[in-house]
DNA sequence: ATTTTATTCAACTTTTTGGTTGAATAAACG
DNA sequence: CGTTTATTCAACCAAAAAGTTGAATAAAAT
């Protein structure tokens, strides 16, 4: 049984199935941290925090950028979008909601557009 | 290293990273199924889909019901608030638009109560 | 009462995950 | 230059995940 192919929203899902990975994606949310920093707060090696970092580049959430002998990470949220997308349009919610919420996003998208 | 306790949202994340248990949400929400009419569409054994509907039902996405010698599945997407509620905390385009999906938010919920 | 059907349970295998420690590399500091 | 600092890489381990096959159970059909 050859492995099945891990699609995007796959690793995005996964990536957030761990408190580490998401508790280090809501400090990037707030500010920059190198690997070093971001260790400091969770009760592991650094090692360890590093190869969360990892799987959260796998499914592209974080922008990593040298600054002298550091790494330092940012958090890029847009793959959370399809992520969003599927739980919108599969929770019965929405879903009873619908025309809603595609108004609402219609208009905030207009917004948007119109704001930039 | 003692087991990290997983929690709720880590379930529900979890459950989402798998397509074949995707797919069977989105059957779930058209339908219900019984083991056997969804082990039809995916090639696997029908004990593997029996065991990716048990880690569905840890994380409480299902409703099970026995009906003579089947057991009939349908979709709680309950869970499914929490993770979104995650996503769009943490998403940088509702951050820049809080206020507005707060107050969608907040209509829609009104709406909904003085509804029912 | 026996057989068929639907499902779980049990045992097993392989791969992945989440952690460890120790060594390697690369930049900065004295 | 040699040392310290920040990070990855490599090897390892235990537990979990994702699949398999075969046996057990429970309800229905013959």
């Amino acid at each position: 049984m050859p492995k099945t192919y891990q699609t995007k929203l796959d690793r995005v899902f996964a990536a957030l199935s761990d408190p580490t990975r998401r508790s280090i994606l809501e400090r990037l949310k707030e500010r920059e941290y190198s690997v070093m920093q971001l260790a400091e707060y969770y009760d592991m090696s650094f090692q360890a925090v590093s190869k969360h970092i990892m799987s959260l580049e796998k499914a592209d959430l974080l922008i990593r950028r040298k600054e002298g002998k550091s790494y330092i990470f940012s958090f890029n949220s847009s793959p959370l979008d399809d992520a969003w997308i599927w739980i919108t349009r599969n929770n019965s919610f929405w879903q009873h909601n619908f025309d809603a919420l595609q108004n609402f996003l219609d208009q905030t998208h207009r917004k948007n557009i119109t704001d930039t």
